[in-house]
DNA sequence: GGTGTATAGTTCACTTGTGAACAAAGTGCC
DNA sequence: GGCACTTTGTTCACAAGTGAACTATACACC
């Protein structure tokens, strides 16, 4: 399927893309989750956000954590819970990723017929809705 | 980016229909490369097809090999070389992976507008070909 | 023929993802 | 209150990918 070689390329253009400000895509997504969130989520809630499991936002808030992105912090409803706190510096990076992969896009769909846009998400919409 | 999230959940999908025959999409990649080639590929070959980094091959066709679908085995024309080749049961797993993969994508673009699908594939394309 | 450089695989350290097992804390029910 | 069940996050072991460092061999040229 040439949907998933094009993804890929796509995945690594980003990758490249935030590699300067020391981001990955995952790492941005979190940080843009919490953003959104008004600055904080427990790390359950980020994971269903991401959709992926719970252990794997373990590790990406133990790395955000020491980059100086993210704060853990105690839920204080809930004392099993952990809450990731995005840092005025977390929100710098967030900002300035979000930029970066804008361009990108820009540049990706830049000169694409309008058509074949919008035939492109009723596609992905259909097969998205199929797969689920 | 709508693209990525599709191909996320279609490779899911992938990796659920191959489970019952545990192959991974990967290496079910890597098993069609071989028997497309007439059978053996150097490691260095099979990277290119996959365009993936060597270590990665290396470990893939470890993995392969502990499963008895490949075997290593000396390049005559090169004392560097190491060959991979399809072993019999690794043809049959790869053919039987194929046709779960076609059942999947049938599934996938069965009651898509042609038109659509067309522009689809020349969206895909368009890309592709930004993003080398 | 020796020296220098390129190429082939492997190994290592790391990221991102999965799933299973686990401890600690919350929740319901008698 | 105490018991069973669920939920939360962590840890572990694994798959698949990257990139860098390394070994051994091939190749080219003087």
């Amino acid at each position: 399927m040439m949907l998933l070689r094009t993804a890929e390329r796509v995945e690594r253009m980003l990758e490249r893309a935030l590699e300067g400000i020391g981001l990955s895509p995952a790492k941005l997504a979190v940080l843009g989750g919490l953003a959104a969130a008004g600055g904080r989520l427990s790390l359950g809630e980020l994971a269903q956000h991401r959709s992926c499991v719970k252990s794997n936002i373990t590790k990406l808030i133990d790395r955000l954590e020491a980059d100086g992105l993210v704060a853990r912090m105690d839920d204080p409803t809930d004392r099993r819970g952990v809450l990731a706190e995005i840092t005025a510096e977390g929100r710098r990076r967030q900002a300035e990723g979000d930029r970066l992969i804008g361009e990108v896009e820009e540049a990706l769909t830049r000169d694409l017929e309008p058509d074949d846009v919008g035939a492109l998400r009723r596609v992905l919409g259909d097969i998205a809705s199929r797969s689920g």
